[in-house]
DNA sequence: AAGAGGTTCAACCGCACAGAC
DNA sequence: CGTCTGTGCGGTTGAACCTCT
């Protein structure tokens, strides 16, 4: 049996709303308040479904909704959030005051996704260049659509309800783990969440890295010379977090360790802000520090066309020399400890799922060739 | 001035989740 | 436990607007 539609099709106004039609609704909810959305255009007067009411007050009539357009400083916040959640624009929008989540997602249909577009194309870089690391390993993706879990909307009339764990199998990545991923590789970071060192068991046994599957996770493989990953799952009741802690403590500027801050100038970002090469806070990561990462400008220079030229980008935003040096460093951790970060494996090694998670103490200390370097870039911008 | 093509963004759509029953 | 309802998410559409020729 097909789901009832949301209110009555015959009849009901559609298309642009008119002066007259939101003087009404602000009317309305100004006196009755938020909710109740299927009943409030009848109770209201007006001819619209009860979701283009809705859309109509959190888009344009909310009080609070900041006009104008996106200043740097929000620019540069959605880069870096999308680059951690992805097309998760009511989570970014929660973020910006202000801001509807449509707002910013117009905002990155028609701004920036072209400016990165036009950063692939001048770099010569296509957006798929190598086989991607399995599921556990890479960065969120395009989730489907639909909503997120509630606990990770912004408070609006109703309280926040406790989150329950259910999960389906239809969602093979947690929102935890998402976010997780955003802090991979700062074990400081994930101390700080956990508030408990000791829970996660010894060095050896973890991983950092999203558990896709339940009772699946990836490389747990403590003969496999995984040390460094850590698992996180839920399942295993290890670790909860809410995904608003992940976010507020990546954005925490104050947090000497926090994977968009270091190494980088007062108000500045690194590019490279998402997980991979970002990582490295924690002297058990693999390229030892932020320090590779150059301090750019701005998200601006870093998105803008014209600094992207030849190989403008990595030249600018990497620091290879010091790539190469820190390499040299992990090597000397490699064969001390055996650890080795199976995402630089996948990028340095890996063209196929089979040699993800390897030991290669000897690669790692390599030069990076032209190909590589593009292939880093591609994957980081991807 | 006018038409073509490109861009922006408000609005719509289908779907999925949570809670009530 | 299954179904229904309310809600809101992300993707898509298309009218309005802008720019170029």
């Amino acid at each position: 049996m097909g789901r009832a539609p949301c209110c009555e099709k015959v009849g009901i106004k559609r298309g642009r709303w008119t002066a007259e039609e939101d003087q009404i609704l602000s009317s309305y909810i100004q006196s009755n308040g938020e909710g109740s959305w299927r009943s409030l255009p009848k109770n209201a007067g007006l001819k619209r479904c009860g979701k283009s009411c809705r859309l109509r007050w959190v888009n344009y009539l909310r009080s609070d909704l900041r006009r104008g357009n996106i200043t740097p400083e929000e620019e540069e916040l959605v880069v870096k959030m999308h680059s951690t959640l992805g097309n998760r624009w009511s989570l970014i929008a929660s973020h910006l005051p202000g801001r509807t989540d449509n707002e910013i997602k117009n905002y990155w249909n028609s701004h920036l996704s072209r400016k990165l577009h036009y950063i692939r194309k001048s770099h010569n870089v296509p957006a798929v260049t190598m086989n991607p690391p399995p599921t556990s390993q890479r960065l969120p993706e395009k989730r489907r659509p639909g909503r997120t879990s509630r606990s990770a909307m912004k408070p609006k009339t109703h309280k926040q309800k406790t989150r329950k764990t259910k999960k389906t199998s239809a969602q093979p990545e947690p929102d935890a783990n998402v976010a997780i991923n955003a802090v991979v590789g700062q074990e400081a970071l994930m101390m700080e969440l956990s508030g408990a060192e000791a829970d996660l068991g010894p060095r050896d046994d973890y991983y950092y890295g999203a558990c896709h599957e339940r009772g699946d996770c990836c490389n747990t493989n403590n003969n496999n010379n995984n040390n460094n990953l850590m698992s996180i799952n839920g399942d295993n009741g290890v670790l909860s977090f809410d995904e608003h802690d992940i976010i507020d403590l990546l954005l925490d500027e104050s947090d000497p360790g926090n994977v968009f801050t270091s190494s980088v100038g007062d108000g500045e970002l690194s590019p490279l802000g998402d997980s991979t090469l970002a990582r490295g806070s924690s002297e058990t990561s693999n390229l030892g520090n932020l320090d590779c990462l150059q301090p750019c400008r701005s998200v601006e220079s870093f998105l803008n066309y014209e600094h992207q030229v030849n190989d403008a980008l990595t030249d600018e935003f990497i620091d290879w020399e010091c790539v190469w040096q820190e390499g040299n460093k992990s090597n000397k951790l490699c064969d001390e400890k055996e650890a080795y970060d199976p995402v630089m494996s996948w990028l340095l090694n890996g063209d196929d799922e089979a040699t993800i998670g390897q030991t290669n103490c000897e690669k790692f200390g390599e030069p990076l060739d032209h190909d590589e370097e593009n292939a880093l870039v591609a994957w980081l911008l991807s």
